[in-house]
Formats: structure tokens, C-alpha cells, sequence
DNA sequence: GCAAGAGCTTGATACGGGTCAATGTCGGAG
DNA sequence: CTCCGACATTGACCCGTATCAAGCTCTTGC
């Protein structure tokens, strides 16, 4: 195993055909002649650490980028200086699709952890598009799945802090089943304060809120790592609002 | 003027050329040639009037709707049972597109008054997109102007009521403004409840804050009809989250 | 013109969750 | 191993807004 074992590591690192995420990903659902148009679009892929950033608000986005491994958060500043987290994406998720309407991102997307990230330029995308009629319907279902996901977060307005968290677990663990992970044991690459900024909650009120559903035995926690013991009383808890209460039967004041 | 008068006028009420919201619509956009060759698509404008609706979630839909005149609401009914209102759409505007990706409607959208909706059946969209770079730019444009519009929806969350009900406000009259009409005098074809299941506050507190803001010189209500008297203050509001504070001018804590 | 109802306003009270503060725990640098 | 800093947990307190409850005011049908 000379030259061409190294040639075969490169090719892994970059082609789709060894991608752990290819069942998610925008291409998987392109017919194989597609595929192989893309292939020569797609630059190599790049890896950017926790923290670092794949791209800030305003600047002029030339490309879609999708997750390889790891996992993203994109967010942008309020007016008044806060952090509100839009969305976390795991591989397999496109981004960018906001800087579309007018060629510039309007959000901030980090890594979480260290991850894997395609690159789509936009120009040689739109090319393939003209001739791709199954590219075109991927790009076009992509956004419109973007506008289901938007639509659901603003569900949680109307929620409490319990059924949001509730929730965010139960999204969590489906978007790692549809990926082959477990559904019952997941680590979170998100910090307690990053998912109160994705909830709008208090980081102090995540805690307390995991706590109070572990005292329930409806989950378990370690550290990052995730146990959900009780998933259909976490279901029950998001659309009826309460469990049998059993810690808080007093009424307090 | 005999027959063809006649002819004028039904022209009238199905041409893109005489209609009221061109200048905001998806199809004001295109090329003369491109916008010829959506005029057999479009099928003759449909009225809806107050409290009806133009589809239901599950619906199959088998178009896109633009509004031509009048104003629309678009809603969800949460698990719990609640309305949840996801935009209101304003002459130009096109819905719709959540139902791209499975061609089933997630939403439900009614009439706040008598309107006029232009209807753009998918299947024509598609062939006609094949043929024209500027629909397909136009569609990808109008969704992502839709992943912005709920992007920015989110940023309410983190808002008080009155932050919220400044910039609903002022992204009204904003978005008046655009169509040609005044910007400091309008009507709210929706009522407070409305408003209140758009900005996820009750009934009351809707109220109460436009009292408040009326009591300090913000605006004056009459009904329905709204007068900015102080867009800058509503600016402030929204930015610097309260006013030189007449009323409560103790610092807590 | 009057009655009935829908929508709006105003007041009193309760409570969910934010904020401030203190302590605990883990992982990495030296 | 130990110290340090980041992150997580737990507690006390209070504010913003929901909720419940009247009363008010248009609009509409007869």
C-alpha cells in the first residue's frame, strides 16, 4: 500500500460516494448523473474547530455549505446585542439558503464541535441547476424544509419552558435516529447556554428544568451526555402541558 | 361603450397590467417575454372574502397564491389547540411556499377583508420555470425573503410587549409605505386578537399597550384606524427596549 | 331604533421564569 | 497534582404579562 492507499484517503476525505452523511445530504436524493455533475462543482471539503466561524452576517455568501460531520449553530445579534441561536445543524443540513434572496448572510453559523464542511459555490450550482431538473426540485424542497423548521420554532412562543426543552430533546433524538444513532442516548455538542439562547430561556432555568425531569425519571444526565428514559412521557408533556405532578402538588403563595 | 367595454373590464380584474400590487408581485419581476408566458398559467383572479378561507393545512396544494388585493392571515393550530399566527400578507405577496417541499399545506390561511388572489397553479409554475431563468430566480428569491421574514419573527421572542407591538407597528407602516400608501395613517385590517396571536400576547395586553402608547404621545387609535405621531420614539422603543421612562423611573435592585 | 353580540378596554390578582448571587464540578495548562 | 477558568447547578427574589372578571362601544340584523 504505496501512492494509491494515499490517493484512496483523499478521495474519501472528499467524495460523496464515502460521506457519512450522503443519506441526508442535498446530493443523495440527485439521480447518479446528477451527482456526477455536482461532483466537479463542489470543492474540497474544510474543517473548522469549535468556535471558529463558517461565515458572519454580512458577509457576501458565494456558496451553500453542507455539514460533512459535526454540527453547526447559526445565529444572529439582536439589536440590543444578544445571541439568538436560529437553528442547529447536523450533518447531512445545507446552510446558507438565507443569503439566497440577496447574496449576503444574515446569520452567523459556528461550529459546535470540530466538523467537516462542503462547499457548493453558488455560480457552478446554478449552472448544474439549468440542467438538472432533480438539483432544482432538491434546492427548491431544501428552502421550503427551511420554512417548515422556522414555522415550527416559532411554535415554542406559545410554550413553557418544560415543553420546549421537552420538545428540543424529542427533536434531538429524531434527528439522530433519522441518522442511525441511538434515539435514547445522544451527547449534546451544544452547551446548557446555547440551548437556552436557541429556547430563550435562562441557562439557569435549562438546568433547572433537566434536573426537575430527572427527579421525574423521565431522562438521566451526565455531563453532555443524554439518557431519555421516559420518551412518551416527554411527548405526553409537550402537547398536554403536565405531567401527574407529582413534586409540585402545593400550590404555592 | 358597448362590448368591449366589458372586455376592458374583465381584463381588468385578471391582468397583471392593471393590478394594484404589480409593483410587489413575483411576476413584476420578470422579463416582458417571461412575464407573457405566465399570463395562460395564471388562472382568473378569486375573491375571498372576510373569515373565508384560501386552503386549509392538509390541503394538497396544487399552486402558489399571490394576493392581489386585501389582506390575507396565515395560521397554525398548535397541539394544544391554540391559533398561532405565522404573517399577515399584504397586496403582491406570494403564499404557499411551505407547501413546496410535500405539497401538502402546513398552514391555514383566511381572509382578514375582502380579497382579491391570483392563483398560479404549480404545474404550469414548473414548465414555465424550465423556460425562464427569471421565474426561477424569482421563486428562489421569494423563499428565501420567507426564511428572512420568519428569521426575523423569531427575534420577537426575546422582546417585552411593548417591543413587540413598536416594530409590528412600524414594520406595518414600512411595509405601507412600500405599497404607496402613508406611512403614519393606516388601517389594521386585523383585529387585537389578531395581533395578539401574531405577537404572542394575549387580547388585553395588546390593548393596554396601545393605551399606554397613545398616553405617551407615541400614536392615536380611532378603531381600527392608526396614527404614528412618534416613529422615532417607537424606534427607540424597539432598540433601546423603553422610552426616557416618564412613568417608572426607579431602578430596580 | 333597539337588542344582541362581537370586539375592545380597564382593573385585580397569580405565577412562570428572568436576574442576581453563591457554590460546585470538570478539564486543561503548567 | 494543583490551580484556574469555563460551565453547570441551586437558591432567593421580583417583574412582566397571563388570566379572570367587569364594563364599555361599536356594528349588524330585524
Amino acid at each position: 500500500m504505496g501512492m494509491s492507499a494515499i490517493v484512496d484517503l483523499e478521495q474519501r476525505k472528499n467524495s460523496c460516494l464515502w460521506c457519512g452523511a450522503r443519506q441526508n445530504c442535498i446530493a443523495a436524493s440527485l439521480e447518479a448523473a446528477d451527482a456526477a455533475l455536482l461532483e466537479p462543482v463542489k470543492r474540497p471539503s474544510r474543517v473548522v474547530r469549535r468556535g471558529q466561524h463558517l461565515f458572519l452576517a454580512g458577509d457576501q455568501l458565494p456558496a451553500l455549505y453542507v455539514i460533512r460531520s459535526g454540527s453547526i449553530k447559526s445565529y444572529v445579534i439582536t439589536e440590543d446585542g444578544e445571541e439568538q441561536i436560529i437553528g442547529f445543524h447536523l450533518p447531512g443540513d445545507t446552510i446558507g439558503f438565507d443569503a439566497l434572496a440577496t447574496g449576503e448572510a444574515r446569520s452567523n453559523a459556528a461550529a459546535l464541535e470540530t466538523s467537516s464542511i462542503c462547499t457548493l459555490p453558488l455560480e457552478g450550482l446554478w449552472q448544474v441547476a439549468e440542467r438538472s431538473v432533480t438539483l432544482r426540485r432538491e434546492l427548491i424542497r431544501g428552502m421550503s424544509r427551511e420554512v417548515l423548521r422556522l414555522t415550527g420554532m416559532l411554535q415554542n412562543e406559545r410554550r413553557t419552558a418544560d415543553q420546549r426543552l421537552a420538545a428540543f430533546l424529542l427533536d434531538h433524538a429524531d434527528n439522530m435516529g433519522r441518522r442511525g444513532y441511538s434515539t435514547e442516548v445522544f451527547n449534546l455538542s451544544m452547551s446548557r447556554r446555547d440551548i437556552g439562547k436557541y429556547l430563550d430561556m435562562a441557562t439557569e432555568t435549562v438546568s433547572r428544568v433537566l434536573t426537575r425531569f430527572q427527579g421525574l425519571g423521565l431522562l438521566a444526565t451526565n455531563r453532555n451526555e443524554i439518557r431519555l428514559l421516559d420518551p412518551t412521557g416527554l411527548k405526553h408533556l409537550v402537547t398536554e402541558g403536565g405531567i401527574g405532578d407529582t413534586s409540585r402538588a402545593v400550590t404555592h403563595h
